[in-house]
DNA sequence: TCTGGGGTCCTAGGACCC
DNA sequence: TCTGGGGTCCTAGGACCC
């Protein structure tokens, strides 16, 4: 039997920042912005569980935050600890030997086929390892593939495990609703709802070719695939290899000279292109994005006559893509997106 | 109280070539 | 004064996730 285990760490900043400030166990904590929470334009990152009995949630504008919770402790984002805590969980992870897929911060698909070790042994023995050895708490779902472990550990949260596998999908999902799943959110739910389709169990029974004709030959199968409680079983331990790197900056107050807009994509490409160098990464498309302040959002994109990471080009076909756009109208955000060319195998 | 930032993947449709 | 069909490259946009 293949097994795959997927481990999330709840409420992982704001569990961060506990450690730092064992005084506000058991409090409201939100963690976002530079911790201010009239901040304008800033969002939660992360609320503890706590906040959450609140109505607070990631996503949500810190000032509103402030208003459901007044009593929360609002404390800035510090992604470089929580990029230390998450990289000593993953390492306590990759040292149990199994084949160890990271994704982000706070998750981890873990696999083996080894039919002496129990899954839910190991799940435990895996919340506890985590806990004892930095303090952090998390879940872990278990199944067959990706996808199910993933919508299991959902059933886990918080501080536990929870296993989801053809015994008991259609019993635990089937009532659902069909954005319980995975990879399928409330667009594709409205448009499944066109058809009749609103629950787990409707969609399972779905034919195969009206979803086909309705999504395209790959996202038919794949939504199908999802609600029979399949999905990707393949756990590999290969380190990711981005596809593109990226920055947009949300302007605390509308952008209407050009010159500033010329000056904000600038520095953004400049940016990004100094974290691509550093990575030993090579350019081969500048993507530019633009949102005005009715939240009108557009990207153009250009591939480069040659890859490369010469500044003069790939600043230059930023600011000629800024261009494109009709700059009459406030600018709320402005970003850059390089994408990457795939380092090849061969050689060295 | 207006709506962050960083990503990935899929599909549609036009251009172009044979 | 009429036009099939396949293949590839490219950009735009949509959708979803953490």
């Amino acid at each position: 039997m293949r097994w795959v285990l997927h481990v999330d760490l709840d409420q992982f900043l704001a569990s961060v920042e506990l450690q730092r400030h064992p005084d506000l166990r058991g409090l409201p904590v939100i963690v976002g912005g530079n911790g201010d929470p009239l901040e304008p334009r800033k969002v939660v990152t992360c609320a503890s569980y706590e906040a959450r009995e609140f109505g607070v949630h990631a996503g949500m504008p810190l000032r509103t935050a402030a208003r459901k919770c007044p009593d929360a402790t609002f404390l800035p984002s510090d992604p470089a600890a929580y990029d230390e805590a998450s990289d000593r969980v993953m390492g306590l992870l990759r040292d149990l030997g199994h084949p160890l897929e990271v994704w982000g911060w706070d998750e981890a698909y873990l696999g083996f086929d080894d039919d002496t070790t129990d899954p839910v042994e190991l799940a435990n023995g895996i919340r506890t390892l985590i806990e004892a050895e930095t303090g952090l708490s998390c879940s872990v779902g278990i199944s067959d593939n990706k996808q199910r472990a993933k919508v299991a550990t959902g059933f886990g949260k918080p501080a536990g495990v929870f296993r989801l596998t053809d015994e008991n999908w259609m019993t635990t999902m089937g009532d659902l609703g069909v954005d319980a799943l995975w990879g399928v959110g409330p667009k594709t739910a409205k448009r499944l709802a066109a058809l009749g389709v609103t629950t787990v169990a409707d969609l399972a029974a779905t034919d195969a070719s009206l979803l086909t004709a309705t999504f395209g030959p790959t996202t038919g199968l794949w939504i199908l695939l999802l609600a029979k409680g399949g999905g990707d079983a393949a756990v590999s331990s290969e380190p990711w290899v981005p596809r593109s790197r990226s920055h947009v900056v949300t302007f605390p107050r509308d952008l209407t000279d050009l010159a500033e807009m010329d000056s904000a994509v600038t520095d953004l490409a400049r940016r990004t292109l100094a974290e691509v160098d550093a990575a030993g990464r090579t350019v081969t498309r500048v993507a530019v994005t633009v949102r005005t302040k009715t939240f009108y959002t557009r990207t153009k994109i250009r591939k480069l006559a040659h890859a490369g990471n010469d500044a003069d080009p790939i600043v230059g076909t930023a600011l000629d893509l800024l261009h494109q756009f009709e700059l009459d109208r406030p600018i709320r955000l402005l970003g850059v997106r390089l994408e990457l060319a795939v380092p090849t195998e061969t050689g060295r």
